[in-house]
DNA sequence: TCCACAATCAATCATAATCGTTCATAAGCA
DNA sequence: TGCTTATGAACGATTATGATTGATTGTGGA
C-alpha cells in the first residue's frame, strides 16, 4: 500500500467516523504501528487532522482549548438557536461585524450564501468564515491568547475604516441599570466602537447573562437590541422598556 | 511493447485505479524497472501524472492539496536549518516582522525567550507564536484562503504604524536580474512595505528557489540579505556581488 | 488523594524498498 | 558504417518501514 493511499484512506475514514484509533488503522491497513504513527504526524503537520492520545480527530473542532471549548458547550443549544434567529436579521449583501465569541461563532453556518462581507476580530471566526467561503476581513491587533480575540489600538484604528449594516456582539452580562458588560475593558472598547460604526447592533446572550454585571461596561441597553433565549420574570420586568427579542429555545 | 503503448497503458491504469505502483507495472508490462521509472518521469514532465514514492498518482485533484501540505514538508529540514540560523540574527527585545509562509513559520520555536514583539500577516503564525508565549500583533486584512496570509489595503495601512528591527520574508524565487519574486502581487506589496519599515531585512529561501522567477517582483536582491541553504555554482556566480548568507544543511 | 499498571508515545536503529545516476548494450535509422 | 534513441543492469544514495526501548500519559483501585 502506497504512502499516499494510506494517507487518503486515513483521511477518508476520519471524515466518515470523525475519529480514528491507531490500533484500528494498524489492523485495517496492515502497516505497522510506527508507520501509522508517522502518517498521523505527517497529516497533522499539514493540518489535515489533529492528534489525540490513541488516535486522531478532525482538526479545528477544539482548537481553542478549554477556555472556549468549555464555554461553547455550555448552553450550546441555546446559542445555536439564538444564532439562527440572529442570522435572519441579515440581508443579502450586507456588511457585517461579528464580535469574537462563542455565540457569534455559532452564527457562521447560517451566513452562507448571503453574499456578505464580514469583519471580525476573532481568530477562530475568521477560520470558520473562510471555510464557508465568506469574504472576511480580520481587524488584526494584539491577540488575547485565551479567547483568540484581537484588541488594542491597532484593532480600534483598523475598525474605523469600516461601516457596517449589522453588528453582532457577544456579551457577558446585561442589567437594566448597568447596561451590557463584559470582563475585559479592551474587548469592551472594540465592541463599543463596532457598534458605533453600524446602522444596527444586536447583543447576543443566553439567559445565564441576565442581570449579571461583568466588569467593563460596553453601552446602555437601549443602544442595541438584545437577543436572548429566555429570561426570568424579574429580569424581564427591569428590561421591559428596552428593545428585546426573545427567542424560544425548542 | 512500444514506449507510447506503455505510456498509454500506464495512464489508462492510473485513470482506472487512481494510483499505480512501479512493481505492479513492471510485472504487467514485462519492462524493466528502469524503463518504468523513465516512463513515469516523462509522464510527470508532461503533467500527466504525479510521482510518489513507489508509484504515481493522478495530478491536480491530489487528495492532499499540495498548496499547503506539500510545501510545508518539502525541504523541511533545510527550512528548519535556515530558520535556526535566521533566529540567531534576532537580538533580545527586538521588534520583528514575520512574513506569512512556511519557512518563516519554522522560525517560531527559535524565538522563544527573546522577549520580542512580533508582527505578522500569517494566520497560522499568530497561533504558533501565541503558543510560544510571544507577544504578537496580527496585521489583519483580507484573508487569502489557501495560504492563510492577510493582504490588501487594510494590511498595508495597519503595517504603517509599526517599525521593525528585523524583517523576515519568505520568497518564491530569486534571480540576479529579476530580484526576489513571489506568485501573488498582493503578498508582494505587503513584503515590500514590511521591508521598508525595517532596519534590516532577510529573505529566506531554500535552494529550490534559486534562479527561479515567480510572478510578482518584491525587490532587488541587494535590498535584503538572502539566507539560503545551498546553491549551485551557476546560481552563485550570478549572485556573488550581493549579500548572501549560505547555511550548510548538516 | 496517591500509587501501580497498562496503554500510548517519541526516539532510535537496522533493514528493506525505492530512487537517481551511470554505463554498456541493443535496436532503429540514414 | 556511424549516429541516435531506447533499454536493462548495477551502483551508491535516499527514503519508508518495522521493531525495540525507555519515557510519558491515562486509568482504575486502594
Amino acid at each position: 500500500m502506497l504512502t499516499n493511499e494510506r494517507h487518503a484512506y486515513i483521511l477518508g475514514l476520519l471524515e466518515e467516523k470523525q475519529t480514528v484509533k491507531i490500533q484500528e488503522l494498524v489492523e485495517s491497513t496492515g502497516a505497522s504501528e510506527s508507520t501509522i504513527r508517522r502518517d498521523l504526524t505527517d497529516l497533522e503537520q499539514s493540518q489535515k487532522l489533529e492528534r489525540v492520545f490513541g488516535g486522531a480527530i478532525l482538526p479545528g473542532r477544539n482548537l481553542m482549548e478549554p477556555s472556549i471549548s468549555d464555554k461553547s458547550t455550555r448552553f450550546l443549544k441555546e446559542k445555536i438557536r439564538i444564532a439562527e434567529y440572529a442570522s435572519s436579521l441579515v440581508q443579502q449583501g450586507d456588511s457585517v461585524f461579528l464580535d469574537a465569541g462563542t455565540t457569534t461563532f455559532q452564527l457562521i453556518p447560517f451566513l452562507k450564501d448571503k453574499d456578505l462581507v464580514v469583519v471580525t476580530n476573532g481568530l477562530t471566526l475568521v477560520e470558520a468564515l473562510n471555510e464557508q467561503g465568506i469574504t472576511t476581513y480580520l481587524t488584526g491587533g494584539l491577540m488575547k491568547p485565551r479567547t483568540g480575540a484581537f484588541v488594542g489600538s491597532h484593532t480600534i484604528q483598523a475598525l474605523q475604516n469600516y461601516r457596517f449594516d449589522v453588528c453582532f456582539l457577544g456579551i457577558n452580562g446585561f442589567h437594566p441599570d448597568y447596561g451590557y458588560t463584559t470582563p475585559d475593558p479592551e474587548e469592551a472598547a472594540v465592541k463599543q466602537l463596532a457598534s458605533l460604526l453600524a446602522r444596527k447592533t444586536y447583543a447576543l446572550a443566553d439567559h445565564s447573562k441576565a442581570n449579571k454585571i461583568s466588569f467593563a461596561k460596553i453601552m446602555d441597553l437601549d443602544r442595541a437590541t438584545l437577543i436572548v433565549d429566555e429570561i426570568t420574570k424579574e429580569a424581564n420586568a427591569g428590561l421591559q422598556k428596552k428593545t428585546i427579542v426573545k427567542v424560544v429555545t425548542p
